[in-house]
DNA sequence: AGCCTTTATAGTCAGAGTGACTATTAAGAA
DNA sequence: TTCTTAATAGTCACTCTGACTATAAAGGCT
């Protein structure tokens, strides 16, 4: 057998690497899909573009790195990022994946509603939102994780409750809409997808009092806020396109 | 901030971790879902059972070293396991998940037909197929690994074509639903889950010439093979049970 | 042989869910 | 007022599903 230690794993006989976290944060704004990037100061790749992420500490969990990074990037408090939804999404481990050393990087994804410009906290050069078509080449291999993200995403709209993650606590179903029209890239049918939403239980539950203009224009819409369902039944699936990106559910995972 | 490097990844200034995969196989025997494990033979946990797993190599991705140490376990041919679907689950990175040091893992699922016992190959002690009902309580975190692999699987067989990988090159629709059954323990209806599966395009292809028999009792059945989908359209829901595991298919995976 | 058991396969039927529409209501804008 | 915009209500045909019934083809038994 090959392996260096494999049954006991003597400190001496294995390989050490870096361990990294990766974050694919997104929100919705102005119908389009963000992600928020951070501009990189040092080489390699100075200059570009990249997810925003960092190592572990040594006695941290990879979750606890990604709360922590993300508090660090965005300026959100302890408790907003505390109750998030982090999402793993799956972890990278080409060995030339970073031209200087070994590492290995468990990406995340999570959601947030609209927010102002990030404070450009942390270690970065800056933080901005990117609207996802237009994020040029990323570093290392970000472009790679960010399509994973956004599959993935796309993915658990589906059978999941998480678009209400990209709302406010109070949102109209157009709102709701206009998440998974903005994810999926597709037109819905308004009064079907109210209809699906309001079936589903517990994913929406209605605000008592008097209802909210969204815009401005337009008879004002009823006020929702998210349910306590956490899946979806029946799912919210998304029309069959003639490209399906319904293939590897791994980007999926459910 | 407080990560150690975050923009310039100095050498010496990252916490270094040992990096690993374990292996999550399956295979369906007698009715049941099997899991191979092998028995520890050094502490900690020495005696107890443990997925199969091992470290990557300094210039190895986690997927080849899966590969490999499932080659090594299994004494499969390398062209068998080159070709195997091998699904990333999630990792883990619990700081005390191992109680000498510091170890983030990389789970990873494959699926297998029912196969001879495993030649004991590789390091441990000894290697078994074991009942996943039966299987004890599991070295270092590997129960909760096993769960999520379970439940992974059960989720991904809804709407991926992932279950003839359970299956010999021909099988018949009986074998496949035996699959269905077993992983997701319940019992389904036979002539709704041949509709379902003849109507899932590319799922399974019909064998030319006569039937095979399958135990000897019954009528005799069509032999199929695994068709050329990857996703099934539409999908193969399991009946919604009361637990209804459809919950958060992070833990589940997916 | 004849009958029973077992398994595969064919077909039926009512109900749920869906996509594609049409109609109505209530706001701001022209 | 009238037009435009967006929310909400409702219709209808089609598909898929679960629950069944029926038939076919093998081996085992008496």
């Amino acid at each position: 057998m090959s392996t260096p230690a494999p049954e006991g794993y003597d400190p001496h006989a294995y390989a050490p690497f870096a361990v990294t976290v990766d974050l694919a944060v997104f929100t919705v704004r102005e119908a389009r899909l963000h992600v928020l990037l951070v501009e990189r100061g040092q080489e390699p790749f100075r200059g570009r573009w990249a997810l925003p992420g960092g190592f572990l500490l040594p006695r941290e969990s990879a979750e606890d790195a990604a709360r922590r990074e993300l508090a660090e990037e965005t300026g959100l408090g302890q408790d907003t990022v505390g109750a998030l939804h982090l999402e793993q999404l799956r972890t990278y481990t080409a060995p030339d994946r970073d031209p200087r050393m070994r590492v290995v990087s468990v990406a995340y994804a999570a959601l947030l509603p609209d927010l102002p410009e990030p404070r450009g906290g942390g270690d970065a050069a800056s933080a901005r939102w990117w609207d996802t078509g237009a994020a040029g080449p990323l570093a290392f291999d970000h472009d790679r994780i960010l399509a994973d993200a956004h599959d993935r995403i796309g993915a658990k709209l589906e059978y999941s409750c998480l678009a209400t993650a990209f709302c406010p606590a109070e949102f109209t179903l157009g709102e709701l809409q206009q998440v998974y029209e903005t994810v999926w890239g597709v037109e819905l049918d308004r009064p079907n997808f109210r209809r699906k939403v309001l079936n589903a239980p517990g994913f929406v539950q209605a605000v008592e009092g008097p209802p909210r203009r969204t815009g401005g224009r337009g008879k004002p819409a009823a006020l929702y806020r998210a349910g306590d369902a956490t899946a979806l039944h029946p799912p919210l699936l998304r029309p069959p396109g003639p490209d399906a990106p319904h293939s590897a559910p791994e980007g999926r995972e459910r």
